[in-house]
DNA sequence: CTGAAAGCGCTTACAG
DNA sequence: CTGAAAGCGCTTACAG
């Protein structure tokens, strides 16, 4: 590989100079006199010469870059919180390395040691549904990175996190829907064991208990059969739920098929709410309401934490801020305006 | 910023032996002692030493880094490709450095500026839709580094290509329609100026030609307004199509919609395809018959072309493949199943 | 099999 | 305002 570039001893020949000079002049520095500040960097664009970050990061033990390791980047939720994380490193002039841990934990773990090789300035991670130990995330923090968790995160382990608030996001759900005049609301739970499931048990239980309205759980109702098992049985019963609360718009569609099937009107009688604003749920007849996530904003607020720990850790402020939440939205369409 | 790591001078210390010799036991040199290289390791490992990337590169002159610059990378398309691409670099030991343009020429430019300052091995780049000069893409090849453009591209430039077939899966997606019975078979395309979309019209015709049909394109047909619009005229008039070829599954739901508020039946009156696969397809009434662009297979393709050169330069080997075509597929599901 | 020395391209105290 | 020198942490000919 012989990637021969012009540096900035290239530039410091040609113009009689010294090289620290030369790097001072493009780095801004007051003290250059301005004509020639002008005059180098006239002639380093002249010559094409580009500034070697590998070399100055060395030098300055710092990266300008920020690692983010996601389960999958190819889900929309994931890729919106990448794209606003991205935005506000691109403003701030720092780079963005991703990896996807593809929900295996020994992926994830090498993609740890591989930033951490990368001396990238801090991780944001949100972890795999297998990963339990706590070991390599410290390993992160003694390596002096800073650690930012977001959505999925390790419990009582003391970093900083970025999360969507998983109990109001529940209970805002299931009070829109009382609001709406339904009464028998059904929740569509993910997978029983997860803390997010947990949390939005949580919010919809107090929604119901405000009300005095009876709760009906459904959990493990995510994959598609077993959606539309549930929301089928639950329908042909006695006594049907007249409204469902879910966590994924394509269960709130499976539901608004099985209930057209069924000769059930939506929304006069049956709710149904989805989550994560997918762009077809615009199209859908009736169009679907949806708890808007807000993933890229997500994403930003996950940026703009690292660089406001970055601020308080040059100008030796005590760093206070360690959790922020980003509270979900409800978009309300026709799948839940009885009225 | 003191983050203080173990290096190889710590090692040698530690261990009373030369940096150089740690350094030829942690990458495995064939000429030390197998006893001590596995003592070395054992010492870096329990010192949590951890290999410095950018001194490494420097010293090297290579990054084992490829950049990638997308218009959007929170869009199923691209984050499908994305998600290829990281696939392979991963196993392969490279990293990703990832960039939007947001359709933007400008942001285009700066990122190019910033991957070639981070000294990337490879740059793989889907065009803005504003992008015409080719001043900055000439300047990666000038800089040495691997120019692979994927997806959107700028023709009469010889660079490295990896493209969906366009032309064929119009083609395709017309031929399938015909053989499922429809005749009249309207193209509801983009925007009209864009290479696909053109190269999209030509795969259409050639296959209505083939057939003896009749021809109706509608360009700039990808906003739901003007879907809808433009949906609702043609099945309105007096001898309305019995097919629909769509490049986007949104435009494919709003035609389905359409359809459905006229009381025309589909499959059974109207064929319809979509494209993009996108997960709701699936879950429709009827199902979505759609175009499967692989975007993933795209992803890894494109690495897999960067990994080929890479070899083929190491072995000063004449490069031959330049082009590759991913073709896509046609996912067969209810809308088009007229018999 | 092991080590001394130079160098990758920058930046930054320090000196003038 | 300008420059000489050291050093960031590696790797790699070269020598022994």
């Amino acid at each position: 590989m012989n990637r021969k570039r012009v540096t900035i001893y290239d530039l410091a020949k040609a113009m009689g100079l010294s090289p620290s000079y030369i790097s001072k002049a493009l780095n801004d520095y007051p003290m250059i006199n301005i004509k020639m500040k002008e005059k180098i960097q006239m002639t380093a664009q002249k010559l094409n010469y580009k500034h070697n970050s590998y070399a100055a990061n060395l030098r300055k033990g710092i990266s300008r870059t920020i690692g983010v390791i996601v389960p999958n980047i190819n889900k929309k939720f994931f890729s919106e919180i990448i794209s606003g994380i991205e935005n506000v490193c691109f403003e701030n002039d720092y780079g963005l390395i991703i990896c996807q841990s593809q929900e295996s934990f020994e992926k994830e773990c090498k993609a740890i040691e591989t930033l951490i090789r990368q001396n990238v300035d801090c991780i944001m991670i949100s972890i795999t549904a297998e990963t339990q130990s706590t070991e390599y995330l410290q390993n992160i923090i003694n390596n002096d990175i800073i650690l930012i968790q977001f959505d999925r995160y390790i419990e009582n382990f003391n970093t900083f996190k970025v999360l969507n608030d998983n109990e109001f996001m529940a209970y805002e759900a299931t009070r829109h829907l009382i609001s709406k005049g339904y009464r028998k609301i059904a929740f569509l739970g993910w997978v029983e064991q997860l803390t997010i499931n947990k949390l939005r048990i949580g919010g919809y239980l107090r929604a119901l208990k405000e009300s005095n309205l009876p709760s009906l759980i459904f959990d493990n109702a995510i994959q598609k059969e077993r959606t539309a098992e549930v929301a089928t049985k639950l329908l042909k019963s006695i006594e049907p739920p007249d409204a469902f609360v879910t966590f994924a718009d394509h269960q709130a569609l499976i539901v608004l098929q099985v209930a057209k099937s069924l000769g059930i009107e939506v929304p006069e009688q049956l709710g149904i709410i989805g989550s994560g604003n997918d762009s077809l749920t615009e199209i859908t007849t009736p169009t679907l309401s949806t708890i808007d996530q807000k993933s890229i904003d997500l994403g930003k607020q996950a940026a703009d934490l690292y660089f406001e720990i970055l601020s308080k850790k040059l100008s030796k402020k005590t760093i206070i801020i360690t959790e922020k939440i980003v509270p979900a939205g409800i978009i309300c369409r026709e799948s839940t305006m009885k009225f």
